[in-house]
DNA sequence: TCGAACCATCGCTGTTGGCGATCGTGTCGA
DNA sequence: TCGACACGATCGCCAACAGCGATGGTTCGA
């Protein structure tokens, strides 16, 4: 069953098509003879005539088992060409990519990332997964945005820094600059303390500073209302803070904090060892710009 | 495109399935190195590594390029099984076959060959078809029935002679042989002059036996009908009288002719130099033998 | 009867498929 | 930390084979 050869298959094809061994042969670009042993080896394979041959200048003809297995063998002919034409889709970069993050990290730059990947390659599949906040694992997936470096079989670059800033109802504080310490006490709203977020309370915690968090969430707007109704003020980062369009709203003021907080940092990972689709080489690459567009603009 | 080998493919899967190269080769009864060579002519053709190998004794892992090759590969893998099936159940005799025959030649053997060779091959796809009566040819067909032998591209046997006998109303000839020159003249219900009926009647006039022929049917039972009914009396081959069941009918009575006409003769024929399949040498063997033993009980 | 258009076959050659042996590498246990 | 594995990659070797050109055998048509 496996001695076959496509390569017969094609031939068998062609003369069938031509019906002729000679102009076959020509068409496939190689000698009668070759055709000739080539069809002889198929039809050692498959034990018994492919074609009559009535000799002089009548055209050859399919046996009943020549009908069979062209039949069969048109069949075959296509899948590989299917499959040839799936490898080529693959290369120029289309197919399939999963991509996972956690929360509401990266709000600002997936979204970019995602809709210039499909401007470029409008036949790719993106698979798009918010992964549970415990157990941050590469899993199956291809990429992987998480606010830090991941331990493990991964690889990863760091995107950006993303600084903290202060996000409190207009008036609440009066400098722009609003030092660490006038926090401690302070009402505020929050994310739910997993990853970076702990990260940044601990940072809070050790300069002496412990705001009392009266409320969390991960929604963004939902924050954003509870600081404008005067529940507290919020330190988030730069990008989710732009992504929810605090920055418009008069009833809201962005401050600085004094010391800076040290940023959240967004990495980008994925699975070590692997090889990457053209995709997601792709991606990376995307995603690298995008980040380095947004640090410049600060 | 066609430069992708099944072995190759072969090979690929069963190292998925086991997750190593050595035991893929060792299923396969190749050795590793075999096995990798392989692969490296799989990645080769498709441009690009279809496994990652971490090294050590870690299982080998699809990369996406190898997940869209063994993907469509599979469905290659099938289809040459497939093929392969086919071609075994062609040499075990299913399939298909076509069987033309004219008129009523053969309302006898046809059946029976019919009947015998759906027994032995419960699969094959048997196909009659009733010929026009104008033009016997063997065109596309595997097999033909017809009361003589043709001429063209065709071989035949001759299956049976068919003794042309007098079926008349019970009484109205007293010997059980009649001469010939009694019909001179006499009322008779026919087939229509074609084929062996023309010869037949041509053979008559040979004998200066001119009956008058006052009715034509290709129909037996609406000839024993006539017979019955006194219209006159039928000269018809003996195997179609037998198949009319005329022998069994007080009403009637079957005479021999002196001397006699020349037999009908049911030829078998099938396309020369064209290769049969087995399923049609065997019809061919069948209709043979059914011949015989139909000659030899009389 | 010859020529033309076929396919089969033969000898040859460069390539390749498969093998055994060896090497490099990563993992895991002592 | 360091061998002892368990892997796949690679090398050299040999037999097998694919493809080629040339030749031969058939069949049909002029």
């Amino acid at each position: 069953m496996t001695d076959l050869e496509l390569r017969h298959l094609a031939a068998m094809a062609a003369i069938a098509e031509e019906g002729s061994f000679g102009r076959a042969a020509a068409r496939l670009g190689y000698t009668q003879s070759t055709v000739s042993q080539q069809i002889a080896a198929l039809e050692r394979s498959v034990n018994g005539p492919v074609f009559d041959r009535p000799g002089g200048p009548r055209a050859v003809r399919l046996t009943p088992l020549g009908a069979i297995v062209l039949e069969h063998g048109r069949e075959l002919l296509a899948k590989a060409a299917a499959l040839a034409e799936a490898v080529d889709r693959f290369h120029a970069g289309d197919g399939r990519i999963d991509i996972g993050t956690f929360q509401s990290v990266s709000t600002v730059i997936l979204p970019v990332v995602v809709r210039r990947l499909r401007d470029e390659h409008p036949g790719c599949d993106i698979r798009l997964s918010e992964e549970e906040p415990d157990t941050p694992q590469i899993g199956d997936l291809d990429l992987l945005f998480y606010d830090g470096p991941l331990d493990g079989e991964v690889e990863y670059v760091k995107l950006l820094d993303d600084p903290y800033l202060l996000v409190a109802k207009h008036g609440a504080f009066s400098r722009n600059a609003v030092p660490l310490k006038q926090l401690d006490g302070a009402p505020m709203v929050a994310w739910p303390s997993i990853c970076g977020q702990r990260r940044m309370e601990e940072a809070l915690a050790r300069s002496d500073t412990n705001p009392k968090v009266v409320f969390r969430t991960a929604g963004n707007e939902m924050l954003l209302s509870m600081v404008r109704a005067g529940m507290g003020s919020a330190v988030l980062p730069r990008l989710a803070i732009q992504a929810a369009g605090a920055e418009s709203d008069d009833r809201l003021r962005i401050h600085e904090l004094r010391p800076a907080l040290p940023p959240r940092e967004i990495y980008l990972h994925w699975p070590r060892g692997r090889t990457q689709s053209p995709l997601a080489q792709r991606a990376i690459a995307i995603a690298i710009e995008v980040a380095a567009d947004l640090a410049k603009k600060k």
